[in-house]
DNA sequence: ATGTATGATTCCGG
DNA sequence: CCGGAATCATACAT
C-alpha cells in the first residue's frame, strides 16, 4: 500500500514534475515550423551560394540576381559584414610588410648596368664599350666580336622588353577585372576600397615576382654572353700579316738578345695594331719555338735577315748578305741565338 | 678528317 | 712581376 501510494506520489510527482517540461515541448513544436523553415530557407540559401560556382554562367547570374533581390539579404549582408569585422580585424595584423625585396634591387642593377632595362641606344654602346675595354683588345681589331656582342644584346633587350611590356599589360588587364569584379560583388558582400586596394597590391606583387623571373633569366642570358664574350680571348685570331712582320722583323734583328724593353713592347703593339701584353705573348711564344727548333726556322730567319738588311742598307751596302744568316749553329745552343744576324744588320 | 701553326693561359722558379 | 715551359683551344692548311 505504502508501495503504492508512494509508486502513485511518486509518479504523479514524476508527472507533475514533468509538466514544465511541456510547454518546452510544445514550443518547441510549435516555433519548430515556424524556425524549421527559416532555417531550411537560410540552409537552402547558403546551398545556392555555394552551389552557384558550379552552375553555368547564366545560370549563376540568375541566381544571383535572385538571391541579391531575397529577402534575407540584408541579414546576410549584415552578418558578412560582421564576420568580415573580425577576420579582416586578424588579418591586417599579417601583412604589409614589403621590404622591396634586396635580390630585385640587384638585378635591377645589373639589368641597368648591362644597358638591359636602361635607356635604348645609349645604354647599349655604353655596356659594349664597357666590354671591350674589359677584354682589353685592341679597338681596331675585334670589331666583328663587338657588333656580334651588341647584336645579341640588343636582342636580348628587345625580348626583355617585349615581354615585360607583356606582363605589365596582363597585370593591368588582370588588375582592372579584379577591380570590377570586386566592385560588382562589394553590393552583395562587404569590400572597402581598402580591401581592393590591397588586393591590387597583391596581384602586383605577383606580377612582379613574374618579372623578377624575367630579370633573373635575363640577367644569366647576359652574363652567358658576357663571358662568351670575355673567353672569346681564347677564340683566337691570328694577327694579320703585318704585325707578324713587324714582330718578326724585331725578333730576327735582335735575335742576340730577343727580349723587348716596355718602350720597345708598346712601340710595336702600337705599329701591330696589338697590345702590349700581346707583343709580350709573342714573344714569350716565338723565344721558345725558336729555341724548341732552330732548324725549322732558319728560312724565316734568312728571309727577315735579308729584308731587314736590304731596308736597314738601302742603296749602301749590297751583294753578300742572302747566304751568310744560315747559321751552321744547327744543334742545341739555344742560349746563344745566332748573332749573325743581327751583326749583319747592324 | 687530320696535322700544324699560333695566340692565350697556366704553372713555376727567381 | 717577368720569363720559361707546358698546355689549351682554335685557326689554318692539307
Amino acid at each position: 500500500m505504502d508501495e503504492q501510494t508512494r509508486l502513485m506520489h511518486s509518479h504523479t510527482g514524476v508527472g507533475m514534475a514533468g509538466h514544465p517540461g511541456l510547454p518546452q515541448h510544445m514550443q518547441d513544436s510549435t516555433g519548430g515550423t515556424d524556425g524549421d523553415g527559416r532555417k531550411q530557407d537560410i540552409g537552402d540559401i547558403l546551398q545556392q551560394i555555394m552551389t552557384i560556382t558550379d552552375q553555368s554562367l547564366d545560370e549563376a547570374q540568375a541566381r544571383k540576381h535572385a538571391l541579391n533581390c531575397h529577402r534575407m539579404k540584408p541579414a546576410l549582408f549584415n552578418v558578412l559584414c560582421e564576420i568580415k569585422e573580425k577576420t579582416v580585424l586578424s588579418i591586417r595584423g599579417a601583412q604589409e610588410e614589403e621590404p622591396q625585396d634586396p635580390q630585385l634591387m640587384r638585378l635591377d642593377n645589373m639589368l641597368l648596368a648591362e644597358g638591359v632595362s636602361g635607356p635604348e641606344k645609349g645604354g647599349g654602346s655604353a655596356a659594349a664599350a664597357a666590354a671591350a675595354a674589359a677584354s682589353g683588345a685592341a679597338a681596331a681589331e675585334n670589331s666583328t666580336e663587338h657588333s656580334d656582342y651588341r647584336a645579341k644584346l640588343t636582342q636580348i633587350r628587345q625580348i626583355y622588353h617585349t615581354e615585360l611590356e607583356k606582363y605589365e599589360q596582363a597585370c593591368n588587364e588582370f588588375t582592372t577585372h579584379v577591380m570590377n569584379l570586386l566592385r560588382e560583388q562589394s553590393r552583395t558582400r562587404p569590400i572597402s576600397p581598402k580591401e581592393i586596394e590591397r588586393m591590387v597590391n597583391i596581384i602586383h606583387r605577383k606580377f612582379s615576382s613574374i618579372q623578377m623571373q624575367l630579370k633573373q633569366s635575363t640577367c644569366e642570358a647576359v652574363m652567358i654572353l658576357r663571358s662568351r664574350f670575355l673567353d672569346a680571348r681564347r677564340k683566337r685570331r691570328n694577327f694579320n700579316k703585318q704585325a707578324t712582320e713587324i714582330l718578326n722583323e724585331y725578333f730576327y734583328s735582335h735575335l742576340s738578345n730577343p727580349y723587348p724593353s716596355e718602350e720597345a713592347k708598346e712601340e710595336l703593339a702600337k705599329k701591330c695594331a696589338i697590345t702590349v701584353a700581346q707583343v709580350s705573348n709573342w714573344f714569350g711564344n716565338k723565344r721558345i719555338r725558336y729555341k724548341k727548333n732552330i732548324g725549322k726556322f732558319q728560312e724565316e730567319a734568312n728571309m727577315y735577315a735579308a729584308r731587314t738588311a736590304v731596308n736597314a742598307a738601302n742603296a749602301s751596302s749590297h751583294g753578300s748578305q742572302a747566304n751568310s744568316p744560315s747559321t751552321p749553329n744547327s744543334a742545341g745552343g739555344y742560349p746563344s741565338p745566332c748573332y749573325q744576324s743581327d751583326r749583319r744588320i747592324q
